[in-house]
DNA sequence: GTCTATAATTCGATAGAC
DNA sequence: GTCTATCGAATTATAGAC
């Protein structure tokens, strides 16, 4: 509190040098994972110095956790037509794909780093759990329903955004919602097989 | 040719080197990623010294080359219950995964690796594309068919090998192949959406 | 074949001038 | 806030003794 009172609303120079830095590491973690994307490359791409990047985040860790942080905000069940859920599902998680390069970013480092992985796990199943416990047969299963959808939506992030397979990658969004969608519908709302 | 002739089937002592030193690459490659996987962790497993992975396999890259050299050999379309393909493929792949950790290695180090991104792209659509073309309506869309596949193949693998979502991690084999059997199945088979 | 020593880089992080 | 200089540690890779 000892800082010095800054009104809300109006935009500090900081500010600005902050969200600069974020989005050079935004880019970088998505490219090149965690190790290979260093500081000094995150303050080249943000034309600072790296020191500014460590005065800022305070460690590699801190601007990591910065940078992807994120909410999803995926649609509640209310509202979307029970026969829907599985097409809307699968085009609102590629907006959010394609929207920045948080997600890919996420993924990426999260196949090298435990905590990413952690978070990775913490986003999507809280996020898709509620969903499934809300329209699959059995309530109890709602972990593991979830857990097959995000195998498939990772998988095709995975393919698309990542590994970049060229048939999965030059699929228009609207294939994508064709093909997943009633995956996606099964995994929710299929009995047991 | 002027080295010392070796009889075939006999074992050198080298050659148990060789495969205690590729043993624990791949361990650490699986859990490390590329980068984390250092030379020398790797001969402290295989209780070696680090100069002898460089005398044999020249360099890291040499050495994580041989490490995940393999061969899928995934069963042809022939002689497989043409209903039951999907089924099938899933069991296999679920099979080639907890063989041993070549592939969840590859996997791993795919996401920061161009190489292994290449080498993994050629591995999975020249195995699945042949399955997919044999078996789908339009053999012009086999790698569109295989990509999709894919997808969900390397979801599971993601999630359950890597990062370990609890509720992909304890899937029994069974209730893996029951899942995503008929996905895959659809994929190959289905009319265009 | 095996090991020691070390070269040559590169990285995250810190100290401190201005 | 910004930058220079640098520390200490870790890495791949090489040279060479034994």
């Amino acid at each position: 509190m000892s800082e010095k009172q800054q009104a809300a609303g109006t935009v500090r120079r900081s500010d600005a040098t902050r969200a600069t830095i974020l989005a050079s590491a935004r880019e970088r973690f998505a490219a090149d994972g965690y190790e290979r994307a260093t500081i000094r490359a995150v303050a080249r791409d943000a034309r600072i110095d790296p020191s500014m990047v460590m005065r800022y985040f305070g460690s590699k860790e801190g601007l990591f956790a910065a940078a992807v942080s994120i909410d999803l905000r995926l649609p509640g069940p209310a509202g979307i037509a029970p026969r829907e859920l599985g097409r809307t599902l699968v085009a609102h998680f590629l907006a959010l794909w394609e929207k920045d390069e948080v997600l890919t970013a996420l993924l990426r480092v999260a196949a090298t780093h435990p905590a990413a992985a952690e978070r990775m796990r913490g986003v999507l199943s809280e996020q898709l759990e509620p969903v499934a416990r809300a329209v699959c047969p059995d309530p109890e299963q709602a972990p593991l329903r979830a857990s097959l959808c995000a195998s498939q939506v990772l998988g095709m992030a995975l393919t698309r955004f990542v590994l970049r397979f060229p048939a999965s990658a030059e699929l228009g969004r609207d294939e994508v919602v064709d093909w997943l969608g009633p995956t996606l519908q099964r995994y929710l709302t299929a009995e047991t097989p």
